[in-house]
DNA sequence: GACGCCCGTTGATCGGGATCAGTGCGCCAG
DNA sequence: CTGGCGCACTGATCCCGATCAACGGGCGTC
């Protein structure tokens, strides 16, 4: 078993044991290289691309803004994630798209990421398992909103971003870096950004976790998983799920 | 054109213009028929079953029920409506599903699906375009309960709910039958059922929308379309969105 | 160095919606 | 006929989180 190079494939990898001859697969998916500075539309409402892309570096959001101003941020990608895959797919898109950050993407033709699947049919599960893990988390995100309060919204959140940064390498259960304003988090939690910042520091005096400068630091894990109902398994599992 | 029969058939003809032969295709998707009594568990939480079903008739919801009790729905499956379909072919299925009515449901074996599709390759066009069609709809109910306050939650819900009625020939943009109890209107836009009851007497006092005995009669639906900024051309299309 | 701007932070006040408590009605089982 | 139950409905009160207002620090620009 070869090193994995891409967050993409080690993405994959955590749901399948992936062969040298897949990983090479995945490795050629990441064609064109484009770089997007931060706040700039990549895809917006209505658009159908030909294209979607595979974020090898850099934080997105996909959010929509109503009539009077309001967002609301309905998910981030982090690297290894797809980006528009519904929308070239599904064409599904009535919500923007934009970095938060500075970020590296690879554009991947739909053509491609199709005849990727035939040479190696169990890509194609890999990629389906990740898909829905994705949307699941659009789900869990809803059931938030509606029915837990601030504090357990909050953990729910850092422990959900901590647990995808992991599967790609980008963090840990003890922390992970995060270049969210504490304005995004509000947009993204159905808060206001004054009650986010209270929040935060409920949850650092109850030595729960702290985001400083950049930083996520978890430092009591199970009174995290506690508050929010978490499933723990998410961040205990080490190899694929599927072997 | 023969006359569409199915629920099924009835919502893609929507997206797409279906042939005689493509909707005899769909009629034999619709085989073994399953009654399900009201609130009984269809699918529960972690289950992938080989099965996935079509609505012929009754209303379905799937939820997800917090560690204190509270439950959030996050969408209602009418007739037409593929269930479990997230679960079988991306073994998405972190919530519950159960009939709100008694529903007769058609069980659809994936194998059969997939040949449907080999033979008629535009109907795999328009069952993605429903499919993506019910993945916004599960946004657009983040969004609302993120960013928008009970009135204009509520107006966009009974218009939703009316658009997808009318898809299927279940109601048009004056009114429909919904078999909805105030509780499960509550969990669904993750309000009480006290307050969902004050909301409703508002909009009936504002002119707007009644909802009782199981009848939703839309009386002004400009004033709801832009209280709950909803696209109208949900509610005005007639003809399928693909020729 | 001075200014502006973004972001984090805190206090004071307000309000939307939850919660508690209770009534009444239709329906079904006994 | 009667008790029980689910659901619609209403009033009173409470509280979580929004809003308003203000301050400070880092950073880029002129």
């Amino acid at each position: 078993m070869s090193v994995i190079h891409s967050p993409f494939a080690r993405k994959l990898g955590a749901f399948v044991a992936l062969s040298n001859k897949e990983q090479s697969a995945l490795d050629r998916l990441h064609g064109r290289r484009k770089v997007f500075p931060a706040g700039v539309d990549m895809v917006h409402q209505g658009q159908t691309d030909q294209a979607a892309y595979i974020l090898a570096s850099g934080w997105v959001c996909s959010y929509k803004i109503l009539a009077d101003g309001t967002r609301q941020i309905v998910d981030f990608q982090i690297p290894g994630d797809f980006l528009g895959l519904r929308s070239v797919l599904f064409r599904t898109s009535d919500h923007n798209i934009e970095p938060v950050t500075k970020v590296e993407a690879s554009e991947v033709l739909v053509r491609d990421l199709l005849e990727t699947f035939n040479e190696t049919p169990r890509l194609a599960t890999a990629v389906l398992w990740a898909a829905s893990r994705d949307e699941a988390m659009v789900v869990e995100h809803l059931v938030s909103i509606g029915r837990r309060d601030a504090k357990e919204r909050t953990a729910h959140f850092l422990l959900e971003l901590g647990a995808r940064l992991k599967l790609v390498g980008l963090g840990s259960t003890s922390g992970y870096a995060c270049p969210l304003s504490q304005y995004l988090l509000a947009d993204t939690l159905g808060l206001s950004a004054v009650h986010v910042n209270r929040v935060l520091r409920e949850l650092r005096e109850d030595g729960l976790v702290t985001f400083q400068h950049g930083q996520v630091e978890i430092h009591d894990l199970d009174g995290l998983v506690a508050l929010a109902e978490f499933d723990k398994t998410y961040l205990d599992h080490d190899g694929p799920l599927l072997k």
